[in-house]
DNA sequence: GACAAACCTGAGGTTGCCTCGGAATACTGT
DNA sequence: ACAGTATTCCGAGGCAACCTCAGGTTTGTC
């Protein structure tokens, strides 16, 4: 998949970016289950283009995500190597969350995402659990942890709190990362 | 609302009970955004008489949760007597979360209701809120509570556990609620 | 058994999904 | 400059679901 063998057309390579301008416009605006042809129509492009680019929503959603993606793992990496472990682990939390407000539903997509490898943002979702994983190994070595917990019981707590603010509020969300952290992390550190 | 003139005639009352009963089957199948067309046809009755009975899908929702929400009340009602404050609020927890797992997308209506005062579940919402909110002053009382926390968190806490239960596992949800009980609750109590 | 009130029906307008054959367009080489 | 071809685009059309409403049907009552 995703054969490269040579350069798109110059029309593809311009509806291409204007179909992702708009998507993002228009997710932020109304969620991830935002009308497709509406997308296609500001776009001023076909629905069948819309198709042509990117067979269903979740890969329209994955190209949108790539970049963002790649930043949020590079700071996860920079996270590996601070000093404070458990100030790491709860900033690598936030960050998750941050990156999951973009656009309403997106939550629900990633956490189908983790157990779907058909997902175009399955990969996504490994890496993170994998970054979640490796950071609570190190809070484990240096004694922050209260109790076992693994990169599965981070992403889910990360995709119910961006669920939360979703739904009820960024601040209720953050009670809720407040709650769990002070469940899994030891108080003075 | 609801002017209980008379009685319904017999054929509404017949309907009407054969709707609940279809939704119910469908709902448990397919989750609350199941085709309301296909359970009218299941039910043997045209759309039209489904919206003459429920006007829109929260009602339907509303009308068939409406005794499992008094039994759920009940509950609660039962946990405010019983000894152990903590224990108590950690039940109410998990009997709410048992209750949203009965249909897939329960968790995101109930979300809803609680700000929405137009949403038939609103009431509910506001009542489990009241519920959780007791149970955490009891708790307090007991000096069982290690932090501050409100009907809302407790609320919030269900409705994300109930959502992680429906993308994820009921294991995965039981470990996001034993970390927020833990950074909730005193340990030894 | 006839009348009114209550109830039911289902066609139809609307929106959104997705596909596919045929038309249009951009590149390539001469 | 231009023909030839591969690439890309278009949008009608089939399908499913939502919801409404004018008109027909059933029930209960006197």
């Amino acid at each position: 998949m995703t054969e490269s063998g040579r350069r798109p057309r110059a029309d593809a390579r311009r509806n291409r970016e204007r179909l992702l301008a708009e998507a993002d416009a228009v997710f932020r605006a109304q969620g991830t289950n935002a009308s497709l042809e509406g997308i296609a129509r500001r776009a001023g492009v076909a629905i069948g283009t819309l198709y042509a680019h990117f067979p269903n929503r979740r890969a329209l959603l994955g190209a949108l995500l790539h970049q963002r993606n790649d930043a949020l793992f590079a700071r996860g990496a920079d996270l590996l190597d601070e000093p404070g472990a458990a100030a790491a682990l709860t900033a690598w939390v936030h960050a998750v969350i941050a990156h999951a407000a973009a656009y309403q539903g997106l939550a629900a997509v990633l956490a189908e995402g983790v157990d779907d490898e058909a997902s175009e943002l399955h990969q996504a979702c490994v890496e993170m659990t994998d970054i979640g994983d490796r950071l609570i190994a190190r809070a484990r070595e240096a004694g922050a942890l209260r109790r076992e917990a693994t990169g599965a019981d981070i992403f889910a707590l990360m995709n119910a709190a961006a669920w939360v603010a979703e739904q009820m509020s960024a601040d209720q969300a953050g009670r809720l990362v407040e709650l769990a952290m002070a469940g899994l992390l030891v108080p003075s550190s």
